[in-house]
RNA sequence: CGGGCUAUGGCGCAGUCUGGUAGCGCGUCCGUCUGGGGGACGGAAGGUCGUGGGUUCGAAUCCCGCUAGCCCGACCA
């Protein structure tokens, strides 16, 4: 849709994703051309059903933001239709998602949502999952499942196309729709029954590769959540009767959040930032791993009062958290009861060690949301906003506003901004409303007044402030903010 | 799965108790005046009152069933 400028630095940055020793673009994941999450728009043109009044089902902000703001419509309980504003921020995230992925030397594919119940006879699993799967028959009479998840298909997969201990490790890992049959579908997004789901598996020929791999996505996990302007603390989970210590969840602190957390105060202060990150090296990532996991921090299902209590009094801290995200090292429980072995050098067969590794993408437009807003609506960081900028032309019609938005769309439209031109023929207040409402980071606000003096305001939607410069200096302003996301 | 509640135009609601012409605000469309935080005036469109049955001369309203949705709790990415 627009041309980005050539950025070829020493540090290697990825002139699309815009971050270090990215390998995205060998991998075809930054295409030139991008339609459904990077293109300027004219609002006379869009499709943006903004609400005025609050639906009555939405209690929690992020359900009732997205639904004022147009980006979602409830289709049944649970389920629903990703509008365009919603729909362009979560290609976003997917985008964020990948490029780590990739980054972490880890294998995108796509498997099909329905699946045979069969497999999942034989990992035992069809019966234990209860009402949750939602089971559906054919035209043949065979029974079929919406999967929730994918250990079952994926380690088939790997069984019928892996022999050799030789071809390991790996991780493999798709992003996908889910669908659990919750008995309670509630928050909008946050807990929907169909949801969008980063879900990812590693196979490794014994535990310490295994552990590896574990470390290899807590890590990559930080770097994503980071980049879409998150604090996701890795928070000790249960592991439930699989047993072990393996289990990390990844808590957003909001006040809305579903599960009640523990931690030690230092945990808000770390950052993994931009430093490099050799995935392949185990003592880096190990190294990472007990930099960010020993500060204490669980949930309330894995909470030790004795331990908690050995955190200075000063530094103990309870809130609410949303879980976007879970490592899980679960060995060979797959593995064995579907017969996934290599052969090992010595010739003797061995089951391989598995770990899974998701990120709710669905639920982190929800989470983000309830990180960013005010009473006026969504505030979106720039990594993810749905446009770059709003441009409000405040006397629509009047020939010179006209031309100075119209200049400005094109600069930014030229600098790969993608801004949200609201040409509309509304007042000035509606259509701040609306700009407050849908939570672009940057506004450029142009009336007549401002123009006979030249100056155009450029106001961020997270400070409120507001300073007054050339429609140039506001473009490069932009251009230079957006350069550093 | 336990407990509570709701269903009336695109959204928010009143009307139901006490049966009788479906109503209000917002939004939408057209026009005029406006023009820096959801403006004013005039006009217009839009509803099998969730659904099936029953009572009645007559049902949004009373009775029975069903469905969908929301909230609290337990469960879960």
């Amino acid at each position: 849709m627009f041309k980005q400028k050539k950025r070829v630095d020493a540090n290697n940055f990825c002139q699309f994703c815009r971050t270090r020793h990215c390998k995205g673009r060998s991998l075809g994941l930054h295409p030139k051309k991008t339609f459904n999450r990077s293109f300027s728009m004219r609002l006379t043109r869009y499709f943006l059903p903004v609400l005025k009044d609050t639906p009555a089902e939405a209690s929690i902000a992020s359900h009732r933001l997205m639904l004022r703001a147009g980006m979602i419509r409830q289709a049944s309980a649970g389920i629903y239709s990703w509008l365009p504003l919603g729909f362009k921020v979560l290609r976003k995230l997917e985008d964020i998602v990948h490029e780590e992925q990739i980054r972490a030397g880890h294998i995108p594919m796509l498997m099909p949502t329905l699946q045979p119940a069969d497999l999942w006879r034989e990992s035992g699993r069809y019966d234990d999952y209860g009402k949750e799967m939602l089971r559906i028959t054919d035209r043949h009479g065979r029974d079929m499942l919406y999967g929730p998840t994918n250990e079952e298909l994926i380690t088939d997969i790997f069984r019928n196309s892996v022999n050799s201990y030789k071809e390991l490790p790996k991780t493999l890992y798709h992003i996908q729709w889910k669908f659990r049959d919750e008995v309670r579908p509630r928050f909008g997004v946050m807990r929907g029954r169909e949801f969008f789901m980063k879900d990812g598996y590693s196979f490794d020929i014994d535990e310490a590769g295994a552990l590896h791999a574990y470390n290899r996505h807590l890590v990559s996990y930080l770097r994503t959540y980071e980049r879409m302007g998150l604090q996701a603390i890795p928070m000790r989970a249960d592991t439930g009767p699989i047993g072990g210590d393996h289990s990390h969840e990844f808590l957003v602190l909001a006040k809305t959040g579903e599960s009640e957390v523990f931690y030690d105060r230092a945990v808000t202060d770390m950052k993994l930032g931009d430093r490099v990150v050799d995935f392949d090296s185990v003592e880096q990532c190990q190294a990472i791993f007990d930099e960010f996991t020993t500060p204490y921090a669980r949930t309330d299902e894995t909470h030790d009062e004795a331990l908690f209590n050995e955190v200075p009094e000063d530094r103990r801290m309870s809130a609410r958290g949303i879980e976007v995200g879970q490592i899980f090292y679960f060995g060979t429980k797959y593995s064995k009861a579907m017969g996934a072995e290599v052969v090992m050098p010595d010739g003797s067969r061995k089951p391989v060690e598995m770990g899974s590794h998701g990120i709710g993408v669905s639920r982190l437009v929800g989470a983000l949301i309830e990180a960013n807003h005010d009473d006026n609506g969504i505030i979106w960081p720039e990594s993810v906003a749905p446009f770059g900028a709003g441009i409000v032309n405040l006397k629509q019609g009047d020939s010179a506003a006209d031309a100075a938005c119209e200049g400005l769309y094109q600069a930014l439209t030229k600098a790969g901004i993608d801004p949200l031109y609201d040409d509309r023929d509304e007042r000035a207040g509606a259509k701040f409303a609306t700009m407050d409402l849908i939570g672009l980071p940057w506004r450029i606000t142009v009336g007549p007044r401002g123009l006979k003096n030249g100056v155009v305001e450029l106001t961020s939607r997270r400070t409120g402030e507001t300073e007054e410069m050339s429609p140039e200096a506001a473009v490069d302003r932009l251009t230079q903010i957006y350069a550093n996301v």
